[in-house]
DNA sequence: AGTGGCTACTTACCGATGGAGAGTGATCAG
DNA sequence: CTGATCACTCTCCATCGGTAAGTAGCCACT
């Protein structure tokens, strides 16, 4: 775990539960809307170009899709390469960080996959029920 | 508009890659900041009240608190039970459907926690780079 | 010569969302 | 009749996300 020399501490007391710990921000990052569908895809389906990404990720904006491929370089979950062409070509992959949340992310994807349903469900049910109560 | 058709649909063509897709909401649901802790915290401690939650959750405002808790309630994953005293007394626990969630977090909150200082590197080498070209 | 197209972004604008903090209602202790 | 408790609820403001248009460099077509 310790790959980081001059960094902070190797782990000691990280904690996402208090305020302003680096751990919350992160769990966060890695927990938005987009960064999860860009992981995922990246993983699936490996490097691939900024368009293609933006097709793939249906209703992402440009604008959201370069902030969102940024700030994961940025941390060291996706490594950017530029190919110095006309006209441009960028291409995005994982890099060995960005795959270990791989298992972690798909985990989550297909729970709201599979309990997509319930959820439906429950939401009827409370939305029925609070119309009876108003 | 309820039928029990399209409620109790086993999955067929879920995916969180489609816009519109309930699947991606409630992706983007249980990801987001607050829920992921409210349901860490339930899942750890079991029942908790508003205000012990509200001081477990440092930094975050009543207002939150409160939509989020709505919001994971309306989805089925938490339990609103009320005990009519003065004052008022308000507990919440996880549902069997949040409890399957409980793994899921978990992971995801653990690697964040364990990797939070690969990343933290990974953002000053960034940063000096990004210094060196601007 | 000029127009348009390709690709990967920026930028400007605006409505929606999130945070800080004060207010609310019911009841009882003092 | 003032203050305390608990779980909200409301208001105000800053930041965020979405939409759409602009940018840069080179090429093909007219």
């Amino acid at each position: 775990m310790a790959t980081a020399e001059n960094v902070t501490e190797p782990m000691a007391s990280w904690d996402p539960y208090t305020r302003g710990c680096p751990s919350r921000d992160l769990l966060d990052q890695i927990g938005s809307k987009w960064a999860v569908l860009v992981l995922g895809e990246l993983g699936k389906h490996g490097a691939c170009r900024f368009t293609r990404l933006r097709q793939r990720l249906a209703g992402v904006s440009e604008k959201m899709l370069t902030q969102t491929l940024r700030t994961l370089e940025r941390d060291g979950l996706v490594r950017r390469t530029v190919y110095p062409e006309v006209p441009p070509h960028v291409e995005y992959d994982l890099t060995p960080l960005g795959q270990t949340l791989r298992g972690p992310l798909r985990v989550l994807t297909q729970w709201s996959v599979e309990h997509v349903g319930e959820v439906l469900a429950a939401r009827q049910e409370y939305d029925v029920r609070a119309e009876g109560t108003a």
